[in-house]
DNA sequence: GCCGTTTTCGGCCCGACTGTTTTCAGTCG
């Protein structure tokens, strides 16, 4: 049982007591619970079997027996049973934004649809407006919702798919019935969703292999099965294949495997399975066809194909190029941790610097900073910057772009910090013409350097804004304001087409975490996967320069 | 249900928008 299915039933939990209509600080309880567990460092069933579950912040006795019960049984008596009392249905309405817990309780209550097809059918026979308190907009809206619902079908952020497909990765590694193995198809491409993992594998041995891939523990389910082929589920609700090929075809096939279709298609055009027996590598492989080695997070026939062939594949970014952070949290607006600690996580990954960049005062929700209280930050920061030579802490704000497209801090005020990242946190809804406006003229502040997770966009959850990008970007590369890449797994946001775009344009780009726990520092990863995607090189990024460079 | 450098009981981040109302509850960030 892994720290983030014990957060999901106290999530869960949370839920379903709101949709009852229990106490909410209780409920709000749970979810501090389930959240300080998503994001501990450690494996919470070694902390379990050390008896120190009630050092997590928000657990105390109730919720840990019931952690102590998950760990042991899969789940709880107490979860179970409100299992019983609210449909799983309703907690999938949850989902339909603008329908909260109250409003599935409202239409449960005098309705009983319990499943959100039932939903959509009430809504389309105007059973919604009838219920006092609701209308015809709201009738309206739960329709859009559940076909965006639909729309999205079932895609997996990247986030938490590469990790699982390391994960499986590495347990197949160990065994000696595979001689390789590599993740693969859209997961290996970098894709900031995906339908399923899937995995290949070198193995002359492949009935033993299926027997070896049931065991995994995370494995919930194999339900089809070939010489060469197992399908099944990780988890609830993840799909995966790992398909086995004799070692002499492995980098054929991983070519293959890895994809695109559009990439695969075009690149064996011609060419028989037989013309790259026994290739050593994926470069040998490309050598074969006449062309450079393409890295698959190009593989989508985008350009890549006519470079590789003449010699002009961008050198593209790594993680190693990365030297600072320039969007992280601390616990003085919504974040958890203090400044030092953020800092020394940052430098113990190898970091020159990091920017401290919370939030402004019209975010109250997140603790946003008062200018007094930026101030009072910026004399904290300084005094541990006196502590030390090689790292830098850059004092910075996440300052919010207004709904009029003036910031919420002074100018004078930004003037003093070294680094302003302005970022839109309300009104999403305005009109395209006004949204693009208001994001220009953040963007033409001349003390704002970056702006933030541009469209908005939260992956499976909500769609960016209505915004003229392209004229954005003018923009920004007019005034040298850079564009974040938000390397956030729901966020992912400028995607690898804007950021292309952006290169295009000499806008530089910034790969930002936006870490509320130092944990999340990781996220980089993902934002690099995605700047690779867009063709980016290390001279593209802003943070790839070295912390004097920067200044 | 958690928490405590005045508390083991009585507190527990807040402000704005939307859609429903006709003064406000629900939702969101």
């Amino acid at each position: 049982m892994k720290n983030r299915e014990v957060a999901a039933i106290l999530a869960r939990t949370a839920d379903m007591l709101q949709i009852k209509g229990d106490n909410p600080y209780k409920i709000r309880a749970y979810r501090k619970a389930a959240e300080s567990v998503y994001h501990l460092d450690e494996d919470i069933a070694i902390l379990y079997e050390k008896g120190r579950l009630k050092n997590i912040p928000g657990i105390g006795d109730a919720v840990e027996a019931k952690i102590e019960e998950i760990l042991k049984t899969g789940s709880c008596a107490y979860y179970d049973r409100l299992i019983r009392e609210v449909p799983a249905g309703l907690l999938d309405m949850l989902a339909i934004p603008g329908l909260g817990h109250k409003s599935v309780k409202l239409i449960y209550d005098n309705l009983k649809t319990e499943t959100l097809d039932e939903l959509g059918e009430a809504c389309k026979e105007g059973k919604i407006r009838n219920i006092p308190g609701l209308g015809v907009r709201t009738e309206e809206n739960i329709i859009k919702g559940i076909e965006e619902i639909k729309q999205r079908g079932k895609k997996i952020n990247l986030g938490i798919a590469l990790p699982l497909a390391r994960e499986l990765l590495d347990y197949l590694q160990k065994s000696p019935l595979i001689e390789t193995a590599s993740v693969t198809g859209s997961v290996r491409r970098g894709k900031a969703q995906v339908s399923d993992i899937d995995l290949l594998l070198a193995s002359n041995t492949p009935k033993a292999v299926h027997e070896y891939i049931k065991a995994f523990p995370a494995v919930s389910r194999t339900d089809y099965i070939e010489p060469d082929l197992v399908k099944g589920q990780l988890g609830r609700e993840i799909a995966f294949e790992a398909i086995i090929v004799p070692p002499p075809d492995f980098y054929h096939s991983l070519v293959w495997t890895t994809g695109s279709k559009e990439h695969r298609k075009r690149i064996f055009a011609g060419f028989d399975r037989r013309d790259f027996e026994g290739s050593d590598s994926e470069a040998e492989v490309y050598y074969r066809l006449g062309m450079d080695f393409i890295a698959p997070e190009l593989r989508e026939n985008a350009g890549e194909i006519e470079a590789a062939i003449d010699g002009s594949l961008p050198k593209l970014v790594n993680a190693a190029d990365i030297k600072g952070d320039l969007h992280v949290h601390s616990n003085w607006s919504d974040g958890s941790e203090r400044i030092q600690d953020l800092a020394a996580a940052a430098r113990s990954r190898g970091y020159q610097y990091i920017a401290i960049t919370d939030h402004s005062r019209s975010l109250p929700i997140s603790g946003g900073l008062t200018e007094e209280r930026l101030q009072a930050q910026g004399k904290v920061i300084d005094a541990l910057n006196n502590e030390t030579d090689d790292f830098h802490i850059l004092k910075g704000s996440e300052v919010d772009i207004l709904k009029t497209g003036e910031l919420d801090f002074s100018d004078p005020v930004l003037k003093d910090l070294d680094i302003v990242i302005a970022s839109v946190h309300s009104h999403f809804k305005l009109e395209p013409r006004q949204q693009t406006e208001r994001i220009i003229e953040a963007a033409k502040n001349e003390n704002v350097d970056i702006i933030g997770h541009l469209t908005g966009r939260l992956l499976s959850r909500r769609s960016g804004y209505e915004i003229a990008v392209e004229e954005i970007i003018e923009v920004c590369a007019r005034c040298n304001t850079a564009l974040e890449i938000n390397s956030h797994p729901d966020r992912l946001d400028i995607d690898e087409n804007i950021a292309r775009t952006a290169k295009e344009h000499g806008v530089k780009v910034a790969i930002n975490s936006d870490a509320h726990h130092k944990k999340e520092l990781d996220f980089i990863n993902y934002g690099v996967i995605t700047a690779r995607r867009g063709w980016l090189e290390a001279k593209d990024i802003l943070n790839a320069l070295n912390r004097d460079e920067l200044r």
